[in-house]
DNA sequence: CAATAACCAACCATTTTGGTCAACTATAAA
DNA sequence: TTTATAGTTGACCAAAATGGTTGGTTATTG
């Protein structure tokens, strides 16, 4: 079982994506900013993300990141599956040849954890934790620390003129 | 949040533990055995064990380890947590201060996820394993293949005489 | 054409995992 | 009292995973 930065990592990176999504298209340089995630690994999970159809890119100025369904449609345990090769907390990726070809003694055990926690994670989607209040705070407390790229050149436009 | 070999080892061996019990104190040499478990491994899983007294030991010839408790008062929770440091799936050890000092984006829901794993695994001890005909079989099995160091004694004894 | 931002591959330092090896101590049996 | 057993401790180690960095290359927009 392997649950560690990555996965929350990904899972952060995604909700931030379903957050920031009024403004078109999100840049990970955005992301990395808000949620202080460096850029190029966050390139490595987006990769295998896109690869997972979670989200699709948009190249150029002005491109960035979008998810690719509703928020409704995407849950945590297919983020953490995306980056992670799957939430199993068995050490034989449920083959049941965990000691020497046969069946170890607490094989069945590990099994019904990771259905637990496969449970779990599959209910929780995008828009759940988007309507969560914590969340909200968190990311208004994010939004007013970093300035957008998008606001940025609004701002830098207004100067300009 | 980890959950990897170390935890997995230590349950199967609390378990083997619980199941040989009948015999006086069950030495490491045996188990590593039985469950395919490198002895040196066994015996620093156990010191932490003893340490988070799971476990007592009996030095000397026949000596070993026994159960510090009932097999229903050790829940698999105890047992993880006492060779594992904790079953935290936060990256902040629930401090709160993932980011810079302050809460991450997904701070509560890895928290949320913690205790559900926690609470699953503290309602399973060593006890209701035990019962299960899926680890029974597994525990004949390797009954049958490796003979304990006391039936081991007891032939060599026999063959002498 | 220049700036932007995704894409991609190679590389790297650190930590964790899953051990090994060697020495030492307590105890029970011969 | 010696000897074998078995726990105790500490130093060490190879391999893998983690969490990046560097240095590019496309593709797109203005």
């Amino acid at each position: 079982m392997r649950l560690t930065t990555k996965g929350r990592y990904a899972v952060t990176a995604m909700l931030d994506l379903a957050i920031h999504a009024g403004n078109g298209p999100v840049s990970l340089a955005d992301i990395s900013e808000r949620q202080g995630i460096s850029l190029s690994y966050l390139e490595q999970l987006f990769a295998k993300l896109r690869r997972n159809e979670l989200v699709r890119s948009v190249r150029g100025p002005g491109g960035g990141y979008q998810l690719n369904r509703e928020q409704q449609g995407i849950n945590v345990a297919q983020v953490i599956d995306a980056v992670n090769e799957s939430v199993d907390a068995t050490g034989c990726g449920h083959t049941g040849s965990c000691q020497d070809g046969s069946i170890c003694l607490t094989h069945h055990l590990w099994c019904d954890l990771s259905s637990q926690i496969h449970d779990f994670l599959s209910q929780i989607t995008l828009a759940d934790l988007m309507e969560r209040s914590d969340v909200r705070t968190v990311a208004k407390r994010q939004d007013r620390e970093h300035l957008s790229s998008f606001e940025d050149s609004l701002i830098s436009a207004k100067v300009t003129a």
